[in-house]
DNA sequence: CAGGCGAAATGGTGTGACCTTTATGCGAAC
DNA sequence: GTTCGCATAAAGGTCACACCATTTCGCCTG
């Protein structure tokens, strides 16, 4: 092992600029990559993994810290560092899209308007590759939403899951990752908005043309019904809720002059 | 078992009794959100900063490097912290969708098959709305494609910007964002490319197809010519690097015990 | 044999110091 | 008067060490 003689790798390797944690976040990133870490392996501890890499603890957490805020790490106090494993369909965290949101005064429109293309492509792919398996899980959560139409919060559910089936059935997960990125920081506002029972039946009734569409193979249809279902909850969620939507921290913990 | 439907639509900023950093890290995207950090401004020194929100400077370190590494942060030895100013199109960090690829060996035929999505809802979009300054815009990096024939690189260059260009003219953001997202992982292997000249003279012909279906305000005709145009770069750049995305994982036990 | 308790493991935070890079301003040289 | 260059300050990067908080798991007790 070249332990001793750090100095001399250190001057050569920075060429790539890389400040140290730059680098050892790197080290860990070419490890996933090369398939080394996998989903549910846990890390060594930080005091013995700083050493093996050859940099001080704070170093690498540092390093630990910048894959945990992209959602591939996750640290658990007492128990140990964690590579993510995902059950189900993989997701992307939401909060850079957020921020970016924030930063540059994206409106709800926009945003809309992006889940509403991503999941008309999701919906045709479904259309052209859904298995008996998958129409089965549609056809499951399309009844769950008529069962609940009078709970809303129950039919949410059901609606959630019918949208993660048809991006199931979609066979993307690429193009599932980057929906639910989107999704998420709609649903922020929707679950605050009170469905009315009659909104319910309607947005049932619309699910119901997207998994007809789905199940029949026909792929402009499924876009089109998916379409007309999303417009449809834009116009309700717009006009359940005009305002922006914001916390009133009311703190003030302002530096700025 | 199979309500993980859920956990998919979490939020950091939960009742979950964030750890002091992602206390931090919260209070910084709240300020964000709240317009009080604005693109290009520099937050104060951290050991200021420290004290002003009431934590070590370790903690704060953490907070920012959070938010660096969702790109919303960066910092510059010397000179000091600032939001990331982004000059044309925000663009979001491709290297958590990179890793979730590499964790979960998604294909590149999901890859191209996402950016084809994307692009096609993209150029749809823009033949609804783009303005004769795009299509000034477009028109230009079409000739530049057909003067660079001879020059692959340059071509290249004149091929992103016309892609750009089309996001441009669709005006959703987020879109735009999420394409280059993908277009960015799917890039690093065509840089290695040499395309022919043959080649060359049909991708231009296939850009202005795409170019004349905008012009004509015909969306379906957009969709149909990206499509066409995506497709054929897919089996171009497949021929001439014909390995997968299969990761090898070759068991790699190199510091597990 | 079961359950609780406590020690060890492990990540989280704080303090202080020093290094490296960048920015800035002052003075000297042209 | 202008410009170049160096000294100094500012600010992030790294490190060592100590201690806290939480989780895990084995041992001990009932």
């Amino acid at each position: 092992m070249t332990d001793l003689s750090n100095d001399i790798f250190r001057t050569i390797n920075s060429v790539r600029n890389g400040t140290s944690s730059e680098e050892v976040s790197s080290q860990l990133r070419e490890m996933i990559h090369r398939g080394e870490l996998r989903p549910g392996d846990r890390l060594p501890p930080e005091r013995d993994l700083a050493k093996l890499l050859g940099v001080s603890r704070p170093t690498l957490r540092a390093a630990i810290r910048s894959l945990a805020a992209v959602g591939v790490l996750q640290s658990r106090q007492g128990a140990g560092t964690f590579v993510v494993k995902t059950e189900g369909s993989p997701s992307l965290d939401s909060s850079p899209l957020r921020l970016m949101a924030s930063l540059h005064g994206f409106t709800s429109g926009e945003m809309f308007e992006a889940r509403r293309s991503l999941e008309m492509a999701i919906a045709g792919l479904a259309a052209e590759r859904a298995t008996s398996d998958h129409l089965a899980s549609l056809s499951e959560e399309i009844a769950g939403m008529y069962a609940s139409l009078d709970d809303p919060e129950q039919f949410l559910v059901h609606d959630m899951r019918f949208h993660q089936a048809v991006a199931a059935a979609s066979g993307n997960r690429i193009l599932t990752s980057l929906m639910n990125m989107v999704a998420a920081i709609l649903f922020d506002v929707r679950r605050k908005t009170v469905n009315r029972a009659k909104d319910l039946k309607e947005s049932a009734e619309m699910h119901r043309h997207v998994y007809r569409a789905i199940r029949d193979r026909n792929s402009e249809a499924a876009r089109n019904a998916m379409r007309d279902h999303l417009v449809l909850a834009q116009k309700a969620q717009e006009s359940e809720e005009p305002n922006g939507g914001d916390n009133g921290n009311g703190d003030g913990q302002s530096w700025r002059t």
